[in-house]
RNA sequence: GCGAGGAUGGCGGAAUUGGCAGACGCACUGGAUUUAGGUUCCAGCGGGGAAACCCGUGGGGGUUCGACUCCCCCUCCUCGUACCA
């Protein structure tokens, strides 16, 4: 082999790492850990894309430069494996959803391995394997105990056609996300988590994490938390209260009417027998719309006056009660005081029916749109003078001391709906028994596996495949009661939920993880992953995690330290890579042409991590081009002969290694890959230009593209006479003595455009350097019949004149 | 609407955070080597201009000796979100 040739080596020494296991980790608590963590991927069918691997490369350099600078690295691998698409194939094809599953992970695997990541593999989870899922039952088990996990009729998305019921975010335009089918809204048996019982946790503990603005923000809207007062306003005829949330306490006196949400549940009671066929429809009507649909459609206004009256705690007058879709039943209390002066939804609303709109906050136009901005209260009794922040304090205390309503917080989060109606899923440790119990299993009867079936049908009563496996379903307990097993399953999310505190331990099956090896691993340093999962996996596992503290069993509050979204990659077209636009790229077509090192290093090339880029396979070849040169820099290209010197490196090749050095080392720490690598094809440029084949020069130059490039840096290492791996190799440092330039290019301007350079000793002094720019022919031309004004001198960079 | 991010050569992108705009790469052009090249090497490559110079980082204003970078206004793009009281 003379030329380089990524086709030997690259399987070479993965089979070198595989066979000395040069990636395993130890628990060895003598080193400072690192924890570095990917997403780990859906197995899908059609393998791995381009997308994956950008994430993957990041934290492989960011690994393997860690363990070359004496860090203990665990970098694990792992599968997220239950899902839909197995189901629905099983559905078509007849194979079982875990025969497929096993052939993807198998693809993926193969993928992953082609590309050289240095994960661990002996530490590899699935989230399908009974022996993982046993856990994430046992983390239900202990929700569940906690009294975080309930039953509840909840009206949910009901996809007749996918036979299942659909999460808000599955469900877009009234469509299932997952073949368009018609989604409708029905009440059905559902477990529940108590997720909104972590909501101010949720919120306040952003503060302990590194993670982007934009999913900070993201997470925090989620959570949704809002200050404010609930009321309490009488209904006047019946023996009933609705209650209200809002924000605007201090504009109790503007409050003209009431309006509850169509399924509130004292619209029945309340309405009166003249308006009862007219409320009945308006609350049909609005059934049988989402809560998406109701949603679209924000600038008319719809409703119905239910014949009621309530009367305003505050100053006994007494208002409409309407029902209306723009009140939300799942938020707050699903009832509302409108305020049309000062809320444009309720000014809009009045205008639409001609309701009564009154001023309470001077300051705006009230005729022309609803006023929400500060001024002073203004026919409001006991509040009339106040600035809005008093007059909430001080209605607040006056509701409060009259028993009708108190202060309270809000949160738009809402409890997470924790079953689905599928087959390949983790099932529950429930089982119903005759008598209405609801038995928990006992650790040791976990896991409660999956039964083996044929029938992966949705029993169509919205029940999952599971209600069809009868002797599964049916069972006797100990003390002869009969039962039924629950036959949801749980979502995707739960095995993501937790799988890396699993990797900490991943073979314990005395427990899901040792409490000491968690003490030493957690938390995790770096994850990275997509920016799609930034608010509903990330916020899932967070809650998760808030869990397994209070329940002391894990060690930190968070469990993801640094997060990083890497960028979308799109078509050589610009546009999002899919199979309909026939612009994706195969990661083994890449490899196949150009090498995995080389797919690595144009991956990170190609920009800033978190960007979106298009991908551009002529632009492989200039990274190929990179390792081309740098092989014929050690090996001869005609013999196969090392060809390195050891004679020193001259300085100017001296110093621009050490620049190198401390670029590269710095730019890896700030995931600054593309810059890093264009510091090494500098380097590069300049060494094959110089023709310096110095051993120094070149070992550092195949230190620093290891974690880059780790098969080709392996090759090179071996042949530049190395024993051992280059993995656990000490990163070079840099001289910083050698860096230093004694002599320096300045700019010199006048009036702030460069006219000349002049080379000035380090320290040169300002009068002196002034001295010597003034005199340069060209600055001597422009200044010229001229005065000096002014004269700027930047140590190191420029000098500018300022003349006239 | 709201929130976050962005706009720099033909293209992807750099710019030590206020100091020589366009590093590095792709594409392209010219030259050398080669029987040949999807090879290698050398040189060029923002626009205008023989040149001196002039213009140039989405648009307009401002601060400054000096602005891709800071401030104000506007346009467009991408992502997220959407009556949350």
């Amino acid at each position: 082999m003379a030329k380089y040739d990524p086709s030997t080596i690259e399987p070479k020494w993965q089979a070198y790492w595989d066979e000395n296991k040069t990636f395993r980790v130890d628990d060895d608590t003598s080193k400072p850990k690192y924890y570095c963590l990917d997403m780990f991927p859906y197995p899908s069918g059609s393998g791995l894309h381009v997308g994956h691997p950008e994430g993957y490369t990041a934290t492989d350099i960011i690994c393997r430069y860690k363990r070359k600078c004496g860090y203990n690295v665990l970098h694990p691998m792992g599968w997220d494996a239950f899902g839909l698409p197995a189901e629905q194939y099983a559905l078509k094809t007849g194979t079982h959803p875990a025969t497929t599953t096993a052939k993807n992970i198998d693809t993926f695997r193969r993928q992953l391995k082609m590309l050289g990541f240095s994960y661990d593999w002996d530490r590899e989870v699935n989230t399908t394997d009974p022996d993982y899922y046993k856990w994430t039952q046992w983390i239900f088990c202990e929700l569940y105990k906690k009294g975080l996990a309930y039953i509840a009729e909840v009206p949910v998305n009901w996809c007749p056609e996918l036979g299942t019921v659909l999460a808000n975010e599955e469900v877009i335009d009234g469509k299932s996300e997952r073949g368009g089918h018609p989604v409708i809204r029905r009440p059905m048996r559902q477990w529940m988590l108590k997720i909104t019982e972590y909501a101010e946790r949720l919120l306040d503990d952003l503060n302990l994490v590194d993670w982007p603005t934009g999913t900070r923000v993201m997470q925090e809207e989620w959570i949704g938390q809002s200050f404010g007062a609930e009321v309490d306003f009488k209904v006047n005829g019946h023996d009933a209260q609705v209650t209200v949330f809002t924000t605007r306490p201090d504009t109790l006196f503007g409050a003209t009417y009431m309006v509850l949400a169509p399924e509130h549940h004292l619209v029945g009671q309340i309405t009166s027998d003249a308006v009862s066929a007219e409320v009945g429809a308006y609350v049909e009507q609005a059934a049988r719309r989402s809560e998406r649909d109701r949603v679209q459609d924000v600038a008319s206004k719809t409703g119905v006056f239910t014949g009621a009256y309530a009367t305003n705690p505050v100053n006994g007058k007494s208002i409409p009660i309407w029902i209306s879709d723009y009140v939300l039943a799942s938020y707050g209390t699903g009832a509302i005081m409108a305020v049309p002066g000062h809320d444009q939804r309720d000014w809009d609303f009045a205008k639409t029916f001609d309701l009564p709109i009154i001023e309470v906050i001077s300051g705006g136009n009230i005729d022309e749109s609803a006023y929400s901005g500060q001024g002073e209260l203004v026919n409001s009794g006991l509040l009339d003078g106040l600035s809005v922040a008093d007059a909430k304090k001080t209605i607040i205390d006056w509701l409060e001391s009259n028993q009708s309503g108190q202060g309270t917080v809000n949160y738009k989060l809402r409890d997470w709906l924790f079953s689905r109606q599928r087959y390949w899923g983790e099932p529950f440790p429930i089982i119903h028994t005759e008598d209405g119990e609801i038995r928990l299993a006992e650790q040791s009867e976990l896991p409660i596996r999956l039964p083996e079936t044929e029938n992966y049908k949705p029993s169509g009563s919205g029940e999952s495949p599971l209600s069809n496996v009868s002797d599964w379903v049916n069972v006797t307990l100990d003390d002869g009661r009969l039962g039924r097993r629950e036959t949801n399953t749980m979502p995707q999310w739960a095995g993501s939920c937790w799988y890396y505190l699993r990797y900490i331990d991943p073979h314990n099956d005395e427990q899901a993880w040792d409490p000491e090896k968690e003490k030493y691993w957690m938390p995790v340093d770096l994850y990275v992953g997509g920016a799609e999962h930034a608010v509903l996996h990330l916020l899932y596992a967070r809650f998760w995690h808030k869990v397994l503290y209070d329940l002391g069993h894990v060690s930190t509050p968070e469990p993801f330290m640094k997060l990083i979204h890497q960028g979308i990659i799109l078509g050589e077209d610009n546009q999002k890579m899919s199979k309909s636009r026939g612009n994706v790229i195969n990661p083994d077509d890449v490899v196949n042409e150009y090498g995995a090192d080389a797919m690595r290093l144009f991956e990170m090339f190609m920009g800033p991590l978190e960007a979106t880029k298009p991908w551009k396979t002529t632009g492989v070849d200039g990274v190929r081009r990179l390792l081309d040169r740098i092989w014929r820099l050690a090996v001869d290209p005609e013999t196969d002969a090392l060809r390195v010197e050891d004679s020193a490196a001259p300085d100017d090749i001296q110093k621009a290694l050490h620049r190198t050095i401390k670029k590269v080392t710095e730019d890896i720490e700030g995931m600054r890959f593309n810059t890093a690598i264009a510091a090494m094809m500098e380097l590069t440029n300049l060494l094959t230009k110089s023709n310096h084949h110095g051993r120094d020069a070149l070992e550092i130059l195949v230190q620093l593209m290891a974690p880059f490039a780790p098969h080709f840096s392996e090759e090179l290492w071996a042949r530049l006479g190395h024993q051992e791996s280059i993995a656990y190799v000490k990163w070079p440092q840099y001289d910083a003595a050698l860096i230093i330039d004694q002599m320096q290019t300045y700019a010199v301007a006048i009036n702030g455009k460069m006219r000349a350079q002049i080379e000035l000793p380090r320290d040169v002094a300002k009068d002196d350097a002034l001295a010597q720019a003034r005199g340069l022919e060209n600055i001597q031309r422009h200044m010229d019949g001229k005065t000096i004004r002014k004269e700027i001198f930047v140590p190191g960079r420029m000098i500018n004149l300022v003349v006239s």
